[in-house]
DNA sequence: TAAAAACCTATTGACATAGTAGGTAAAAGG
DNA sequence: CCTTTTACCTACTATGTCAATAGGTTTTTA
């Protein structure tokens, strides 16, 4: 299941994407406008200025920007970020140990096309498909 | 992530499809050839006759077995059965609470057309299909 | 220089996961 | 009848993740 850090990320994108002004939004508005704690979405938007996503500016007429065009964010990489994998089972995961019975193993495919079907659909999503 | 109890369930039909005797089959062979904790299995299995997928018999001579053919289990019914729900949010979930925000959640078409993607690949897929 | 904002470390309660432990009941074989 | 084999049952536990909360420090602009 994509836990909130999934989701919370994403509402995120789509909130900056569809009230871009130009300049930086203050978390303070998102949370309010979203719903969220903004204590929470500190955590969350901290790791999405890590991994890229976002640009963020302190002080005062600080906050966060979308770093790119809404068309040139996938969900898929949103989504893979804050959750470290897309992968359905811990076997595929990225960094997992390899399984001794992969070989062997007759449901891995069953998980490997699922995991695939996966990928490409929230990689085929751009950010700008869920602006209204 | 589908846990352990959605993968072992699967790979216990699989067992029992591949090993049929007519009769029923220990629990310890079953656990022997898949390298799974026969405790924990027994967890698992339990569950899984109370949700219709296997009868068991007590005693000697006692095990379990399937009480359908192979082509008539779906994947997806053996998963969402131990798992409780398929659902890629907690807000699509069997028995979860109304979110308020739903109608004006610009997220939840993107869930409800993941979910119908893996609600079909799953209940696509039969047991048959994995057994050699 | 004061306000507003990001940024940082730590802690918490609740729950799920992946088992383990130690039994009781049932059924068949000898 | 009795022993073995098997399912079936309740309880416990260690570890980790989730979803936050709490209380600061630093940075920047007006």
């Amino acid at each position: 299941m994509i836990s909130t850090r999934g989701r919370y990320a994403v509402r995120v994108m789509i909130d900056l994407a569809e009230n871009n002004t130009g300049s930086y939004i203050p978390l303070k508005d998102i949370a309010a406008r979203q719903g969220i704690s903004k204590k929470y979405l500190e955590i969350i938007v901290k790791d999405m200025v890590a991994g890229g996503l976002l640009t963020g500016a302190s002080g005062k007429g600080g906050g966060y920007r979308l770093c790119r065009e809404p068309e040139e964010y996938t969900i898929g990489e949103i989504i893979e970020l804050m959750e470290g994998s897309l992968a359905s089972v811990a076997c595929l995961a990225s960094g997992a140990m390899p399984c001794p019975r992969a070989d062997a193993c007759e449901t891995l495919p069953l998980w490997a096309e699922y995991d695939k079907l996966t990928h490409d659909f929230f990689y085929g999503k751009k950010l700008s498909d869920l602006v209204r």
